[in-house]
DNA sequence: ACATTTTATGATCTATGGATCATAATATGA
DNA sequence: TCATATTATGATCCATAGATCATAAAATGT
């Protein structure tokens, strides 16, 4: 599985498919990542000030990683938060 | 070209090569994406407290998108700043 | 080497992130 | 339905991002 994120949002959204494919809880993932539950309930739902650092503690502990790539045409559904 | 990115300096690298692919300079790419030129190049020198926003306004002025993905083998030299 | 970009650094100010605790709202499972 | 687990919300505090201006340092071209 691979998601494609335009934004904050779709980004949330893709950690938070992974996080639930793992099997974890924000509770879990959070005691492996070293932050709050709080916190990754406000990046899942895709609060845009979150720090970067932070996003890529979540992408370690989910053992993910991000491609940077010029954009697909992608369907509309790869990108619901755009309306 | 496509560039994989396992944290800050990562990312911030691959904005860096994908606006000198463009042909911008900062000046240039703040100009397009409503941001500062100083504020362009801490993202690209890897500042960890940038904003997922900030990053996401840059990756819309060039036209890119991420990719999240499981992470892969991946070569040494693809994360450089491991190191 | 020199003039001209381009990029980096540094300071100030305001806004806000994340740690932290408490708790409310939801979801889940028997 | 009810008890339990999970997720969301809200407040406080401290640190720091980004806007903004000024300028230093570095890179580029001739």
């Amino acid at each position: 599985m691979s998601l494609i994120a335009r934004s904050p949002k779709n980004l949330g959204h893709a950690i938070r498919e992974a996080r639930k494919a793992a099997g974890l809880s924000q509770g879990e993932l959070a005691a492996r990542s070293g932050l709050w539950q709080e916190t990754i309930s406000k990046v899942e739902n895709g609060h845009a000030g979150t720090k970067l650092e932070t996003v890529f503690e979540l992408l370690a502990a989910l053992d993910l990683e991000l491609v940077a790539r010029a954009r697909s045409k992608g369907s509309a559904s790869d990108f619901e938060d755009l309306f």
